[in-house]
DNA sequence: CCAGTTACAGTAACCGGTTACATTATTTCA
DNA sequence: TGAAATAATGTAACCGGTTACTGTAACTGG
């Protein structure tokens, strides 16, 4: 060996990480059986069972997250793809996806997609998740039926599958509670002048509510003005921007009555309205949908529908977890029950 | 060969994904060339490039995540510990952290702790993620100490390290702000029977907004009454609970404005101080923190605390990502400025 | 008493990437 | 112009688990 010989030292990766051979190793067994102990997946005998339960608490020993996804090809991760989070809406969502989430003890990865950004792949899906909870216009139809070419389990939530994909669905009544609503504005407080604010295009209980207002005008004789549309997104801020510049500059458009698409956006528009001097509900009868926890306690509160948003992020996330089991549920679209809250933006004195 | 002779089949596991290795024969060259096409971490040549991305896009080629992972022995996952996510509070806070994080490629996974759930180790940890972000009481202290021994990177969210732990820390201004607020309270409106609605125990800004609290009271000259402290946990529902309670059994005990800790739980006390008669502000005065979207619209609308908590958010993500890159913020502990907004539910009539 | 189960455990291939090391062709420059 | 540096690529060992396949001993029933 000439002089000068330098030795290709194996560095060895600084992976502090205790592995499942130093375990075995230490507790006399082979690897698989460690594996299975750590499964359950295969009787292991008691006292083999009592050492490797020693062991792995002395050595702190968590396995590796990614090495038995690959091994494994399961995740135990599911994904909330979300197109904003802007809204307190997410809030009871959250709550309830999370709770059956940890109840399965699997892992709660959440992404917002903006539907812009194409030609980039949806930063979860099929290869860093087992299932995906996609919320309202989070995903393309485009790319739900790539997915569902591919078998991945999904959950549509505030949103009805595409075409004839067979996808489950979780959302709730929109359309003949938003009738009752305007109805009760125009029966009860004689509105004839209803602003409806609209929620983000496309947006699909912002279809269903437009839909419900519209039949609710025409059920009453009273014909639809395009003039009295405005276009949300369902966030407080966008909400008073939109009614502030309209009623700015439209001052000949008169209304008596705005519904506000949801309670987030009921936020913005009671602010607006405030601080152009329309009294509610004397003047203007303000309407939301959701009632979210604060709409009770606005200035005046705020007459909404109920909607058991909880109630979807929990029955969404569970159905999901069937779909793991290969349960479809019985029915494609579940719609969960709203209800009529009347309070005082309505001009009711409840 | 004898007859009957059973071959093995190699049951491939229909692991229908797309590999690196079939992108590579595809495109005639070895996966280190793909693995480095994707990674941009070596150079290649223009026309390999080029049809790589064509085989790429055409098998629909997404890299496994997991074994990205293992391989790499990084997780391109942020994690985030809440203890509770039953709170308005956590959706600009989850706002600032998600664009951090988007804006970095990396994921965030979200999960709850109950602090009582010893015995298991949390469910987002080194084994998952890269770095954590911590909520709060989410963690313990030994835990805390436990992965800080290992090098882990951590930025805590409105808690402090414990005792000389080096682990960067965002919260908010809390004393001097809630001293000034029942400062007002005393000062301009005369009141001296003030409530206090706690937060959690051993919560930060719940123990400093008591010592503001505590503080106003002492320079003010008015005894600190032990009986007239709630315990709450900054979520509405206790509070309104507790107040309640509190009003229903003890009669006798009178009180002239409650500081509610924080927006949600103002709503409780809002809700139950209207169920049992006293009039707001004009008989007891209410004051918040946080300034959440609603508070402005609160009947009346809520006097508080004006928190950055987006920025809060923002800023923990933005050192997490900094400590990836061992960069250690300069200062341990990040105290956001906070500021007092007063509305009309103090006694104020702007 | 023996064939057929069952309980328990080990060996090693495999999951789909990354990357150290080696190799060849092409530049760069003294 | 020849040595050294650089560019572009390939080979194969690894990352840390899971699990198919085997093997042995104890058990079960006829």
């Amino acid at each position: 060996m000439p002089i000068g010989y330098v030795l290709t030292k194996n560095m060895t990766k600084k992976s502090h990480s205790v592995t499942i051979r130093q375990v075995a190793q230490k507790a006399g067994v082979s690897v698989a059986t460690v594996s299975r102990y750590i499964n359950q997946n295969a009787p292991i005998s008691k006292d083999v069972a009592d050492r490797l339960k020693m062991v792995m608490t002395e050595l702190r020993y968590v396995p590796h997250a990614a090495a038995r996804q690959l091994a494994s090809q399961k995740t135990r991760v599911v994904g909330l793809l979300l197109n904003t989070l802007h809204n307190d809406f997410f809030v009871p969502l959250l709550n309830g996806i999370e709770a059956v989430v940890r109840k399965h003890e699997y892992n709660l990865v959440i992404a917002t997609y903006l539907l812009g950004s194409r030609d980039m792949p949806p930063p979860i899906g099929p290869h860093n998740t087992d299932g995906l909870l996609i919320f309202s216009d989070g995903l393309s139809d485009d790319d739900l039926a790539s997915l569902h070419d591919r078998n991945f389990p999904m959950v549509l939530v505030h949103r009805t599958p595409p075409d004839s994909l067979k996808i489950p669905s979780v959302t709730v009544e929109n359309k003949r509670i938003s009738f009752e609503l305007i109805n009760h504005l125009i029966k009860v407080h004689g509105r004839k002048r209803i602003m409806l604010l609209r929620g983000p295009i496309h947006q699909e209980d912002s279809y269903w509510r437009e839909t419900g207002y519209k039949a609710a005008l025409e059920a009453n004789g009273i014909p639809f003005d395009e003039k009295l549309v405005l276009n949300g997104d369902f966030e407080r801020h966008t909400a008073y921007n939109v009614l502030h510049e309209f009623i700015a500059t439209e001052k000949q458009i008169s209304f008596d009555a705005v519904f506000t698409g949801d309670d987030d956006a009921a936020i913005g528009v009671l602010k607006a309205l405030h601080e152009h001097g329309y009294r509610v509900p004397e003047e203007v009868s303000v309407v939301g949908f959701d009632d979210l926890g604060f709409s009770a306690f606005l200035t005046p509160p705020l007459t909404t529908v109920s909607a058991p948003t909880e109630t979807v992020g929990r029955i969404a996330a569970e159905q999901l977890f069937s779909l793991f089991d290969k349960q479809y549920p019985e029915d494609d679209v579940t719609l969960l029950p709203t209800e009529l809250i009347i309070r005082r933006s309505c001009g009711c004195t409840s």
